[in-house]
DNA sequence: GACATAAAATACCGACCGGTAACAAATGAG
DNA sequence: CTCATTTGTTACCGGTCGGTATTTTATGTC
């Protein structure tokens, strides 16, 4: 049966639409399984969508941690995320891992706890990075490494729900690189 | 039976939690009505949802088209802006209106249509605001009129969006005040 | 009181949901 | 070959959804 494959297609199709719109039974149909079969592989829906978000994780996410730790410096590592966000193509669609957060009530626990997991990892990162730019003299104002970090966590999960709804990415660029301009200010 | 009380009590509905999340029996027993009467008053699910839809613009929605088109300038109207959209206190639970729109493809047609409509206006007025700005001298930066009318309206959104999940208002506030900052730069 | 009319509620429809019991086909061990 | 265990399938469960046919209750008129 093949439970990566299930995972692929279940990672595809939550991705592709909304987790939210996505039923078990349209899983098994495009998986080309039995319901039994996947409940037997992963306990619950919780438990694929959770499977499915580690998937996911390793797969996608990890990618925007290489690039925050990657220690290129401010502008360098910004520019960088914008082009992530408005124009790498596996985000045509918008992230997985937003679109489970935005509708994170309509999660089951194990996959919620996960996303705010996730979600606070991905705020440690953004704030270790802020953080090495402040020691590094790169930091402009008065704006505290959290903050900073929230805001640029928020801007560029904004770009790439943008993306999902089909906005123009030239658009979306420009958006975005001037929100994230406040950290380059002379 | 009384329709505009029932209008009340599924605007109150989907405000406070997500239209998606309220279903016509929740509705029909929280007005103490029953589900023909309902049906008899709009016809459908997607016609009551367009109707409250309908309400909650005429309600709260022409406030904010109220400020943009006060006339008070750039800097005074950002910060009535930005004390809107992270102080009002009906703004506590997020905006009807963006709820629906993030989840547009789940609203019946008439609904969607009417999304779209409202979403163009409000693109429109602050396309008007901005250009007011612009012709009074207060405009900074070599940015198209249209993307920074987009630009602010979604920093608008972000933030309301955020208080719906319960993010804490002063960092709402700081959060939208740096991104709006960009229209005030020296 | 008798009776047409309009508004209400009850009870139901088919479709789909997440989840499972009961059963058939394959597979490995002795 | 036999038998037990696993793997997969069909068919079903209770529940909720949006929507409606049917019946009850009220209302006004003569």
């Amino acid at each position: 049966m093949n439970a990566e494959k299930v995972l692929d297609v279940a990672m595809t199709a939550y991705w592709q639409s909304d987790p939210a719109d996505v039923s078990v039974n349209a899983i098994c149909q495009m998986a080309g399984i039995s319901k039994p079969s996947l409940y037997r592989e992963f306990g619950s829906e919780d438990g694929l969508s959770r499977a499915v978000l580690d998937r996911y994780a390793e797969l996608v996410l990890s990618e925007i941690f290489v690039v925050l730790h990657g220690g290129q410096g401010l502008r360098r590592t910004l520019t960088d995320l914008i082009d992530f966000a408005s124009a790498d193509p596996r985000m045509e669609t918008g992230c997985l891992f937003y679109k489970m957060r935005a509708g994170k009530h309509r999660l089951g626990p194990e996959t919620r706890a996960r996303v705010e997991e996730i979600d606070a990892a991905a705020q440690a990162a953004y704030v270790a990075f802020l953080q090495a730019a402040l020691d590094a003299g790169e930091w402009p104002d008065g704006l505290s490494v959290e903050a900073g970090a929230k805001y640029l966590g928020e801007q560029v999960a904004l770009a790439i729900t943008q993306r999902a709804s089909g906005e123009d990415p030239e658009r979306i660029r420009e958006m975005l690189t001037l929100a994230l301009s406040v950290f380059t200010r002379p």
